[in-house]
This record gives structure tokens, sequence and C-alpha cells, in this order.
RNA sequence: GGCCCCAUCGUCUAUCGGUUAGGACAUCAGGUUUUCAUCCUGGAAAGGGGGGUUCGACUCCCCCUGGGGUCACCA
């Protein structure tokens, strides 16, 4: 196993669809490779905590299907566990780690101790914008002598630790976009570890990537400006640096980074509409790379086989949803009847419908959904008699007489028949033809009334199909019903 | 504003110097059909601008423009 990708989620305890893609990358990279994807938790924000969120996101990532080889897991009693030689995976049970580290930084003088007051720092910033200088830390405490630094340290003056950025320049390659180069002037002397103790995000990642063994850092663009200071941290240290893959932002439709307010973007609410997890991997898959160009449906294991980090495009791309509504329901068209029902149950769409009956709607509305969660606005006219008006049984090139005639005619027909011959689709839908046929009759005259005296409603599955769901029993009803608004 | 990144149809993308610039979503027009949906067929729709390099640039280089990211004791 020579490759190992990681994924840090975000603290906040949903999956950005974002971060669904980075975790997708991630993950693809290190099959493709016959790596190891880490899990690790990065909750070095004590202010950002929330409970439970590590529960939540496990949760979520099994629920879409992405396996990871190392990190906390969820035991079945719900507790916390881990799996993985180089935990802990959770940040704030690593904490005597960065403080060795930091230290050893201190030590060999690659980071300081500075006190300066959260006050003090925000005044230099604002000056410093004022003037349109580059907002920077003044390095005001860099001056001060060992002595007196251990003095105020020792009489528990709060304080942090910095980096201590040596000039020149740095250079680094990036997979997806080749070098790039940042003069060391425009680096801060970024904050090591806080007042309280805690390290920064800069510090742990670079501790933790190495010590885990990561081979390659897969992530957002938006961290694209923190390689350098995370190289001068490797260098200063004297690890041996890893691949960095940035990858394009996903965007609003108004190309800003994509965030909640322009619509959703957390994975649970996808979920929890109905939207199939083979369906958002693959869309999100194709935000930004892509496999041939002239195919849109991939399966996980495709995308393992031909994904390349090379291969992924610089561009940000546009989350769009309308795309993502249609993937969706071509992976519905081809998903197992039961396996559909089952989570349309999950998301409380029919929860109180019989089994039997939920799977038969579901088969014959499958192929106009698109999303799960609609099918709740279908379901009153299959639970209860709907109510329309009459007519509405009228096909447009027939009138309320023919509509009655050809009713009365299905009415016998059906009572004629078997229960048998309810259980099967292409029965019904011959012996109705067969009927029409004999009769000389037109289908529109026969099967609009006929369908809309099963459904009550403009818009709905065919005649056949109603007729199979329904049953004998309640599909003569149905009937009788329509032929009491028609006298 | 400084720094960094990016740039093909409205959107996601293919193309890695020579193509009628291809596919998909959306859109429009037909077809199948009892309705809707599905499905099928077809149409419209793109290389931001300016310089180079080259016999030849969407493709390579430079500039401009535009968009985005980032400038925390948040990740």
């Amino acid at each position: 196993m020579n490759v190992k990708t990681r994924f840090p989620p975000s603290p906040t305890g949903f999956l950005h669809i974002g971060s669904l893609r980075t975790v997708l990358y991630n993950y693809l990279h290190a099959k493709k490779n016959q790596g190891a994807l880490v899990l690790r938790v990065e909750d070095t924000d004590q202010a950002r905590l929330v409970d439970g969120a590590i529960e939540s996101l496990i949760r979520t990532l099994d629920a879409v299907g992405i396996a990871y080889d190392e990190g906390p897991i969820l035991l079945k009693d719900g507790t916390l566990s881990s799996k993985g030689e180089q935990g802990p995976y959770i940040q704030s049970e690593r904490l005597e780690i960065y403080k060795e580290h930091a230290q050893r930084l201190l030590d060999e003088g690659h980071a300081y101790v500075c006190f300066c007051s959260k006050e003090r720092l925000d005044q230099v910033r604002k000056e410093q914008q004022l003037a349109k200088l580059p907002t920077k830390y003044d390095r005001t405490c860099l001056k001060l002598g060992a002595e007196e630094v251990k003095e105020r340290m020792g009489a528990g003056e709060p304080h942090v630790v910095r980096l201590k950025i040596p000039e020149g320049e740095t250079t680094f390659q990036d997979e997806v976009r080749g070098s790039i180069t940042i003069n060391n002037s425009e680096i801060d002397d970024q904050v090591l570890v806080k007042t309280d103790g805690f390290p920064t995000y800069h510090l742990a990642v670079v501790v933790d990537d190495h010590l885990m063994g990561i081979t390659h850092v897969i992530r957002g663009e938006e961290w694209i400006s923190s390689v350098p200071k995370h190289i001068i941290l490797y260098q200063a240290f004297g690890f041996p640096l890893p691949v960095f893959a940035h990858l394009p932002l996903i965007l609003n439709p108004d190309r800003s980074k994509l965030s909640k307010r322009q619509g959703d973007v957390a994975v649970e609410d996808f979920l929890g509409k109905g939207y199939l997890p083979e369906a958002l991997l693959n869309f999100v898959a194709l935000l930004g790379f892509n496999p041939t160009g002239d195919r849109e449906i991939y399966t996980l294991q495709e995308l393992e086989e031909s994904f390349e980090l090379s291969k992924v495009n610089k561009g940000g791309a546009v989350f769009d949803q309308e795309k993502l509504r249609w993937m969706n329901g071509q992976y519905i068209k081809q998903t197992d009847t039961v396996r559909l029902v089952e989570i349309t149950k999950q998301i409380g769409v029919g929860k109180e419908i019989d089994r039997v009956f939920m799977e038969r709607i579901m088969d014959i509305e499958k192929d106009r959904l698109d999303v799960l969660i609609n099918l709740q606005e279908q379901l009153p006219m299959y639970i209860s008699q709907p109510d329309y008006n009459a007519e509405l049984l009228v096909w447009k090139k027939a009138d309320l007489t023919d509509a009655k005639t050809q009713l009365e005619g299905m009415r016998s027909f059906l009572e004629a028949q078997l229960d048998a011959f309810f259980e099967d689709r292409s029965l019904i839908e011959e012996g109705i033809k067969g009927y029409i046929n004999d009769k000389e009759l037109q289908n529109g005259n026969v099967l609009w009334p006929l369908r809309v005296a099963l459904s009550g409603a403009g818009k709905s599955p065919g005649p056949f199909e109603l007729l199979w769901v329904f049953g004998k029993q309640e599909s003569i009803q149905r009937i009788k019903n329509a032929l009491n608004k028609l006298s």
C-alpha cells in the first residue's frame, strides 16, 4: 500500500456537497491505487464543537457508501471506537503530540512565543488595511529576549506560538494545477498553538498527515493559499512532502463558492428528499472529472477504475440541481422497486401504507419520478376515493353520454373477470384492448374515462397499471363512483 | 486592495496544433401515446479581447478583461 489519502470533514456535523466530492475523490484515488483512505476529525476549535457531529458524519458516509480504512467508527451500540494503527484519529485526543512538535519548533528556532493581545492584533490589522498594506503580524514578539519570554510565561501570561516564516520564496507542485510559487514575504507568521493550548489547523494537519503516513493531500481549492506555510512547516520538521492536489470549487449559480442560502448544500438534505446515494455520487463525481466525456452514468466501480488526479478540471463547476434531478430519475428507473419503497418509507413518505400495495404504486410511478419525496403528492389518490369534476371523465373527442356508455361497458367487462386477471398487467392490457377491438371502439373513448375514473386526475399513470394496483373490487368501486357522477 | 487560481454552448463537459468543435442537462420542434411522464427523432446554442509562435491555433507563450479563492488564536 503506497497511497494514502485522507478526509477531514468540517466540524459542523453535516456533509457539504463539496465535501462529498472531496471525500469521493480521495476515496477514488486511494482505490485506484490500492491505497487507503483515512477519516480524521479536526476538532481543534473548541468554540465550534457540535455535539454528535462525528456520529452523524460517520452515518452519512455509510449511507452514501464511502468506506474508509482508518478513522473513528460507530459501534452497533452507538458508541465511538476507531480502526487503524495510526490513531487516535480525533485531533482533540492528540494534544500531547502537537505540544511536543510545537516545542521542537520552538527549540530549533522555527517558531516563537507571542504575547500580543487580540485587541492589539486587530488594531494593527486595521492600520495595515487603511495603509493598503498586506495584513500581517508585525513580529513585535519576535524581538523579545529569551529571559523575558521565560519570565512572562512563568507568570502565566496568555500566549500563542507562531511560525517564523523564513526569507525567500516557496514553490510547490500541485497535481491538478502544476507549479505554484509564492514569495515568503506574503506569508503571515501563522499561529500554531492557540492561547487555549490547542493547535491550529495548520500545525495539526502537517503533523498528522506526516505521522499518519498520508501520501496525497486532496482537498478544496480554498486551501491553496495556505500550502506555502504548510511546506515551510514540513521543512522545519524535516518531513518529506506529500503530493498536493487542490480541487476546483463547486459553485452557486452565481459562480460564488457553493453555500447554503442558495438551496440545499448538505448531503443529508438530499438523502432526506429521496435522492439515491449512487446518483449523488455519480453526479458529484462528474463535477470536475470526466472519464470519457460522452457518457453520464457511471458505477462507483467504473469511477474507481478511471479516476486520475491529472484529469481533474481546474475551473470551478456550478452545481446544477436540475441535472442532478434528471440523473436521480435515471437511477430511480433502474433501481429495484423493493429498495425504492424502503427508502421512501425511511424518508417518511407512505409510512402508513401497506408495503405490498406501496410496491405496486412505486412500480407504476417510478418512471415518472425524479426525486422520491415527490411521490407524496401522488399518494392521496391511491389511498382514498378521489373527488373530481364529472366533466373530467369526458375524452376530448367524445361526450358525456359516451363516457357513461364506455364506463358501463367497462364495469360489466371487469365484473366478469376473475381476480387473477387483475394480477397480470399484460393480461389486463390484452383483455381491454381486445374488448375495444371487438366493439370497434377507439382507445381514447374507453381508456380516458376509465383512467380518470380510477385516478380522478387529468394526469396519471395509465388505466392498465391502475387496475393492477387497485385490483378488482376497488377498481369497480371507483368506476361505480364515476358513473354516479355522470347520472 | 495585496497575493494566488481559473476561463469551450445558459449549465456540466470532450478536444491534449489540422474536427462540419462531440456528448449530457435545460430549451425549442416533431414522433409514440387515452392524459402526464417515460421513450425516440431533429433544431438552436460555445472557444472573452488583443498580440505573438507556427504552413496551421480552442489547443503553446505574453498582455488585457472577466470570474473566483484567500488574507483569523475557523477549518
